[in-house]
DNA sequence: CTCCAGGCGCCTT
DNA sequence: AAGGCGCATGGA
């Protein structure tokens, strides 16, 4: 099997044409990071998880120390993989900075392998306000339709329908309210409708926010309409590394209030003060770990002592 | 049937 | 400034 896959090294220097390349990835949960709520297109199938990246459709397949992962067309350069899934993370070094408490503690081990992509930064605004007060099938179900009526078709097939590219700002800016509002989105339409105007005609620059100081860049992020501090947040943390972003929604707070206060009653803003700085300088990367635990202890890990 | 789901924006105090 | 409420849609 390993004749036909390239290794990374061999990639980058020969820059071999492949459709299939294997990558070193130790304590990395693929199926828990691919399936915590922070991406929505990835489909489980036959073992292997099947999504679109940029323009490529890709199978991702784990073993315990590598990724496999195969395209449709061959590929020289796996940068874009490699830094999607970053592959290059010093996990444990992330993993020490969290405090030292039992809540993080039992989060930290009943998520092992758990890991922080790092998405398209247009692709992850506009899920993440088509994602307000809906569950997360139904954010998958909004991103699908609008991914087959606005994306374009991709070479490879997923579940034996052509794969299809994410739309791009300029193919949503052209869309009535109307066309949106039948992907389901309801209320959000014309939110994601007029921000991906703005992007469209480059009054917001998506890749210039990450070189911004954490701060100024949320700004520039909830200056669009449909994003407040939740989910400009998310597209921090998800999308531009600022991994000390820390999204709070209703998980969250229920996850803070259960395992820090004893569920007494504690206000918003008390809650976010002590989310800024009880976790640390990877404060985002200690939340989903605190998120994926709430929404699957409940099947995988007995309650806290 | 009612309730509510990983919010936001606007309108009240 | 802080809190209440409407907004679509679909599943429990």
């Amino acid at each position: 099997m390993s004749s036909s896959f390239s290794s990374v090294a061999t990639c980058a220097e020969a820059r071999v044409l492949s459709c299939r390349a294997a990558f070193p990835a130790r304590d990395y949960d693929l199926a828990a990071s691919l399936n915590s709520g922070q991406v929505f297109r990835w489909l489980s199938q036959d073992g292997g998880w099947q999504g679109v990246i940029g323009r490529r459709a890709v199978c991702l397949r784990s073993d315990a120390d590598r990724i496999w992962a195969e395209t449709t067309e061959p590929v020289s350069d796996w940068r874009w993989l490699t830094d999607y899934l970053q592959c290059d993370l010093d996990l444990g070094g992330v993993l020490a900075t969290f405090p030292d408490d039992a809540p993080m503690r039992a989060a930290v081990n009943a998520c092992r392998g758990l890991r922080l992509l790092r998405q398209e930064p247009w692709e992850c605004l506009a899920s993440f306000i088509l994602s307000s007060t809906k569950q997360i099938v139904q954010i998958r179900q909004i991103i699908a339709l609008l991914c087959e009526r606005f994306g374009e078709p991709l070479p490879g097939l997923t579940r034996g329908l052509p794969a299809c590219s994410f739309p791009i700002p300029e193919r949503l800016a052209r869309c009535s309210e109307t066309e949106l509002r039948a992907c389901k989105m309801g209320f959000r339409a014309p939110y994601l409708l007029e921000t991906a105007r703005r992007v469209a005609e480059g009054s917001v620059e998506l890749n210039r926010f990450q070189r911004l100081p954490v701060a100024e860049a949320r700004a520039e992020l909830m200056k669009l309409p449909g994003v407040g501090r939740k989910i400009a947040d998310c597209v921090l943390l998800f999308a531009g590394g600022f991994s000390s972003a820390f999204p709070v929604d209703v998980w969250i707070m229920k996850a803070l209030r259960e395992l820090y206060f004893s569920k007494r009653r504690v206000g918003t803003k008390r809650l976010r003060t002590f989310a800024e700085t009880h976790f640390g300088p990877h404060a985002g990367y200690a939340q989903q770990y605190l998120f994926h635990y709430m929404r699957t202890r409940r099947r995988t890990q007995p309650a806290l002592p």
